[in-house]
DNA sequence: CCTTACATATAGGATTCTTATATATGCAAC
DNA sequence: GTTGCATATATAAGAATCCTATATGTAAGG
């Protein structure tokens, strides 16, 4: 059976995903997930930096402070060992949410 | 964009899609998302029945007292109108939330 | 100096789903 | 005959997730 928590859970799929290519600061990863879906999924950076949060709490990703060139202080955060792992469960679980989904229009069409 | 509300909304989706296929009353509505996606997705009754409420003052369905041959009381909702209207750009929405989360993965994986 | 882009943060609220609980009927088994 | 199970609806209390609004501050460009 499905999780309880993926259904509202799209945010966590995206940002450990964008995070898989490599580290990046909050600021940035609202602006991949947002290009990379061509604007479907965007999420407020208000929404996205407790999600933040709740992430390094449960060590899936950890976050670093660090200078940028310009001056400007921000911090990194790169997926754990631990976020790794979680990384591909949760896709499977996605997926099968989808096919869940699907067989239930199909079968309502026929 | 999609819409803030889709991502939860995978409860409503199911049952619209359901009652496209025939009235129907709350518990079997259970039991037929259940079967239907071999038990991947499942409500409880008690998640049903206040989301039947909202779905019914959305007008997007509405509900009948009926008395079975067995002498039971129990409620039969049918899809209203506006219901169907709604049915198939919320399957679009919901099939632009998969595509842009494959392609997340996918350029996450490249 | 004023605006825009960058960058993080918190408060307050809305929505949705869960667990737990309550009520009541019909039917079969013992 | 009463115990137990499937049927059937309902509400309350709470957790989790996301949104809007707001605040703060730096850097670059006109």
């Amino acid at each position: 059976m499905i999780g309880s928590g993926i259904k509202r859970g799209t945010a966590e799929l995206a940002v450990l995903s964008v995070l898989q290519d490599g580290p990046l600061h909050g600021y940035e990863l609202a602006r991949r997930i947002e290009q990379q879906t061509n604007g479907a999924l965007r999420f407020t950076l208000a929404a996205l930096y407790p999600m933040l949060y709740r992430l390094e709490q449960q060590r899936w990703i950890r976050g670093a402070w660090e200078t940028s060139a310009n001056g400007r202080r921000r911090r990194c955060y790169r997926l754990t060992p631990a976020g790794k792992k979680k990384l591909s469960p949760l896709q499977r679980e996605w997926a099968e949410l989808f096919r869940a989904l699907q067989r239930l229009t199909k079968v309502a069409h026929a």
